[in-house]
RNA sequence: GGAAGGGUGGCUGAGUGGUUAAAGGCACCUGACUCGAAAUCAGGAGAUGGGGCAACCCAUCCGGGGGUUCGAAUCCCUCCCCUUCCGCCA
């Protein structure tokens, strides 16, 4: 959520900054001054009344304690005028906000002055690059070939079970997600310095606004409702990332200066509808509505938000790096960023049976966007309570990762050789043939 | 699902219609005492929104929402959450 104060003072540079994403926004913003004019009007009017009600009823007290009933009861009458037009006020100033707000969370956070400016993902920077393209004296397999001779993920019972775009992870392959999972974790709780937590699966809707997911991507989400009591539908939903939780942790808290940094990672498997993408990049592993992950977050002050996001990508990266793996680091532009973030990276990891850069994490500085949205605050060395700077980043996404993992380091003789890092948690130090 | 008891400031804990932002205690800040600290004494200190150059001023907030009343932490309705016991269950 933006803020209303800068709304106020500088819409021009809100209406500019907001243009370079998608544009669009124009009659919500026009809409939006109306509101709050309204409001704000409503506020002032009402508040003198009540000013006024407070100290005659106040008067009606001390008539009473003296038994000047008469009088008191004559006061009394007059101030019941005023309660009504009070009332009617009330209910302006109530109906103003809560259409204020409700637009107020439908618009997306200001990009950061770093950004570039662009429309779409051809636009987006290339930042760095790791590695190099793996090169075969054979000719190498794509995953879903590798997984199928290996019985590393069995696509059609997976479907059988749940649907298309859900996998049943057998044998090696159940095991390496596993050992991925546990890799992760490791390192960047012994060597990152982030906290572990394992948070809840289904989260309530309130964390979804809180992080930005919803209201916008409502429709992406897949919503829980106990058995058949359709009543409790909407207010609970599978994590589409641990990001919903975890960013939530300490949502209307005032965390003490101290505190901060604030670094927590946890996995959890993240569930999409992907709604509207039928067809597109269906099979295989690439794209599907269960993977899991492991999810970095920090809470930071705003003077220090943006070295923890340099610092979160580099987490991210060691992560490709310690398993041998070629991947670039690519800026968002403007218009492909995410609601929610001020700045973006996403690190893309090179999956040769792919012949293409798959997405594995995407490390984003939202600056107080989330934070005001979950009023979560802390308290400087002033004694003022100021909105910190929340980031989120994969570390990494584990599906894409598994693909890139398996089509790099497959061998002529169809098995897949693991990488020294990785072989303390798989107990092994390849998947035979 | 059934029964009972609870949700008050950073914590603890009073308050059951009228100077109550809310006693007392703990923790915290300032000052005095001290070489310094502890102890003691005195004082201060909540949040949100709005107004003012400022000292300050106004409104709202005692789990959420609604109601009764001139006036609600206090009475009524409703929802949420927590604790204990019973039932069921991984």
């Amino acid at each position: 959520m933006l803020d209303i104060k800068m709304l106020r003072d500088r819409p021009d540079h809100v209406r500019e900054r907001l243009a370079t994403r998608h544009g669009g926004d124009e009659a919500r913003l026009e809409e939006l001054r109306a509101l709050d004019e309204r409001r704000r009007a409503a506020v002032s009017e009402v508040e003198q009344l009540k000013s006024q009600r407070n100290s005659a009823s106040k008067e009606i007290g001390a008539l009473m304690g003296q038994k000047k009933l008469a009088e008191a009861e004559a006061r009394k009458a007059e101030v019941r005028t005023l309660g009504d037009r009070i009332a009617a006020l009330d209910r302006t100033v109530a109906e103003s906000e809560a259409a204020r707000d409700a637009l107020m969370l439908t618009l997306p956070n200001l990009p950061h002055a770093s950004v570039a400016l662009g429309r779409e993902a051809a636009d987006n920077p290339e930042v760095r690059r790791y590695g190099a393209p793996a090169t075969f004296d054979f000719t190498p397999r794509n995953h879903i070939e590798l997984c199928e001779r290996l019985s590393l993920i069995d696509f059609a019972r997976g479907a059988k079970l749940s649907g298309s775009g859900f996998l049943l992870y057998t044998g090696w392959g159940a095991r390496l997600e596993r050992a991925l999972i546990q890799f992760l974790l490791e390192l960047h709780t012994t060597e990152h310095g982030y906290t572990e937590v394992a948070p809840p699966y289904i989260i309530g809707e309130h964390c979804m606004v809180g992080v930005g997911q919803f209201p916008k991507f409502k429709d992406q989400a897949y919503a829980v409702q106990e058995g058949l009591d359709a009543s409790t539908m909407g207010k609970l939903y599978l994590l589409p990332t641990a990001e919903a939780p975890v960013a939530n942790i300490h949502r209307e808290e005032i965390l003490p200066a101290v505190r901060l940094p604030v670094r927590y990672c946890a996995y959890s498997p993240c569930f999409r509808a992907e709604a509207g993408a039928a067809g597109v990049g269906t099979r295989g592993m690439i794209r599907v509505h269960q993977f899991d992950k492991v999810e970095l977050i920090k809470i930071t002050t705003p003077e220090t938000g943006y070295a923890e996001l340099e610092a979160m990508v580099g987490n991210a990266e060691r992560v490709l790096q310690l398993l041998g793996l070629h991947y670039r680091v690519i800026n968002l532009c403007t218009g492909d960023m995410g609601f929610a973030s001020a700045k973006t990276y996403d690190i893309e990891v090179w999956a040769p049976g792919q012949g293409a850069f798959l997405e594995v994490s995407s490390c984003s500085n939202t600056e107080e966007f989330q934070a005001r949205r979950m009023n979560l605050r802390y308290k400087d060395a002033s004694g003022e309570n100021r909105f910190p700077h929340v980031l989120n980043g994969s570390g990494t996404a584990l599906a894409r990762l598994f693909v890139a993992l398996i089509e790099t380091h497959q061998q002529a003789d169809g098995s897949i050789a693991i990488p020294e890092p990785l072989r303390p948690h798989l107990r092994a130090d390849r998947i035979p043939a």
